[in-house]
DNA sequence: CCAAAAAATACAAACGTTTTCATTTCGGCG
DNA sequence: CGCCGAAATGAAAACGTTTGTATTTTTTGG
């Protein structure tokens, strides 16, 4: 009682190269292409002697399920998109991929990551709305959206979040980090050390329009004045010698502070730099605190906000994976704690 | 003579709230699917005041193609495999993703991060190759993968590009750094400068088990054998403490060497740190020169050898593009000099 | 002005799944 | 042993495109 050769490939012998459908393994199997179908989609729909014959022979023939006919014909995309503006290989907005890769490959979605770099992307990109049917929800990381522009991405029918974002009316969800906490706490901890001089270094606001910068200055200036004290402002202008520059601002200062609070760990580092180039030891002379925690703050002994930018984006693709799958709606606004990490660059002001 | 109201929908006035289909752009715009089709996809073959009314009545309709339809019809999958290992936030392999989403996007692609943590991940993957049919190409970047696994994997019938990885048989192409000739320029640079006692930090070979490594101390202490010159190796271990244990190496050195290449920025930066605190100054006591030119490298006056990873990943994913639409097979092995960037870290040796 | 060629458009058949509904098989029990 | 309900499986339609072929329209040139 020999079985008959497979319907489609005249030769049984001729391993198939070209890869394998659905079809093929069915006819393999000997069983319907539903019930293989159904072998991957919906395991407890098939006996399991069938199930285990049908993925045996689907690793014999290399299959795996096509992602666009799977998609198709459900609906669904299994396609997120992320909309993030400017450069993707800085620290934060790099964490936040992972973080959010992390969790949407775990379920089976791709994570499609927009640039937006310039204006006219950015018009190209509301004007056609390419993600319209082709992804099932929106991230929106940093990236701040006018009223147009949301009303307008709010027209295509899936969830929308915002990373780091302000929340918007039209958002489904919102992660965040508390910035305006972590800017208390930077500030709290240089006054118990002590210090009434502080200057706060900010980065050009013409640049980084996000509004988390501006956050950031003013819950730090206003826990100082809470507390009788008046930081200066210097800002550090962008361009290729913005330390040099800045550092030149700090040494004409009427008053040297004993303790400098930076905007992001990326000015305070190099600060820190020049500022022992420049004869003042850090933390004795003048105490420097960043704010991010980012690749080089641990070993360069920076005292700094810690912010956890993976673990914000792993929740927020929780979150939307929430949505999409139509579970529980999640908390709408979830604000994660900053935390203040004390290493060397801070210390007790010296008596003078 | 009224114009009969579009058929699939009952009422005229009713917005299609639910997105439109080719099919709805085709009764409104009063043509056949295929017409609508292929003034998206073949503009030359339509006139070209159809091809304006379609796409006005598109746009009216909020019209996107399906990328998934598409995709099944066409038998691409409009998406491109990356598989990385470790943790994606850090400084190299967000500059690759960006490079190679840039132009995987403009040229209509998703990329499709795969990060391979885990051992069972890794062999998961391999075992069940997911991206079988569902990638029109894979990129490997900077992961080793071994001859079973590039065996298997080369059984998809898809182009495999390898970044910043070594060369294996079964690579369609391959794009790299010129480690070698970057290492050269790093030591040269130090001997040119007078320095005779070197020391060379690496990282522990158990924890980056990347071959690129190995090319870069090995290159750095053949140009100096060559010159006569031996230097001393010290390997940062890993850890929470790896700088302050780096630190303790060297001071217990028998000698201390008057310039220190190090691996990667990431070493060298807060090294300069620690030599600094401990009463060497930089460079006048002790050159130091890393390599990468990383996020802090400019700022913080490093001296480096630079890679340009995004534009590295940019050309990898033309070819990777070239190598899918099958144009001109591009060369296959590219490699991307490094440059020496001289900044403030180095400085000719002091007469002692 | 007409025929023939070229350009533009339409028709219809896939692509490989998922899923509804119908059918078969199985196990339990009277 | 036979019946019934439940479990397992199968048949077939549909998802929204692309594209080969057929048809219609336009252009061209004698």
């Amino acid at each position: 009682m020999a079985t008959p050769p497979q319907r489609r490939h005249p030769a049984t012998t001729k391993e198939p190269t070209t890869t394998a459908t659905i079809q093929d393994v069915a006819n393999r199997a000997k069983v319907s292409i539903s019930t293989v179908s159904r072998s991957f989609t919906r395991p407890d729909l098939v006996s399991p002697k069938t199930r285990a014959k049908v993925l045996a022979v689907a690793d014999e023939l290399n299959f795996s399920i096509s992602r666009s006919a799977a998609a198709l014909k459900t609906g669904q995309s299994l396609r997120i998109a992320l909309l993030v503006s400017n450069h993707i290989s800085n620290w934060f907005a790099a964490s936040v991929i992972e973080g959010l890769n992390a969790e949407f490959s775990a379920a089976g979605y791709d994570l499609s990551i927009i640039q937006i770099d310039s204006r006219q992307q950015r018009r190209e990109f509301f004007d056609t709305l390419p993600v319209r049917r082709n992804a099932d929800a929106v991230v929106i990381a940093s990236f701040d959206i006018d009223e147009e522009e949301i009303k307008r991405l709010s027209s295509i029918d899936v969830p929308i979040i915002g990373v780091n974002s302000v929340l918007q009316s039209s958002f489904s969800a919102t992660v965040n980090i508390d910035d305006h906490q972590g800017s208390i706490l930077a500030a709290r901890h240089l006054i118990q050390l002590g210090h009434r001089h502080i200057l706060y270094v900010r980065t050009n606001p013409a640049q980084s329009l996000h509004f988390s910068v501006q956050e950031r200055i003013e819950s730090f200036l206003g826990y100082c004045r809470g507390q009788g004290i008046e930081p200066t402002v210097v800002t550090a202008e962008e361009g290729t010698y913005r330390i040099d520059n800045l550092i030149t601002q700090i040494l004409s200062l009427p008053e040297m502070p004993t303790a400098i609070a930076c905007q992001e760990d990326g000015l305070a580092i190099p600060l820190i730099f020049q500022l022992e180039r420049n004869g003042f030891s850090v933390p004795s002379d003048i105490s420097v605190i960043g704010y991010d925690d980012s690749t080089y703050a641990h070993d360069v002994g920076l005292t700094t906000i810690r912010q956890l930018p993976i673990d914000m984006a792993r929740s927020a693709a929780r979150k939307t994976l929430d949505l999409i799958e139509g579970h529980t709606p999640p908390k709408r606004n979830e604000v994660f704690p900053a935390h203040l990490v004390v290493r060397s660059s801070t210390s007790r002001v010296e008596d003078r």
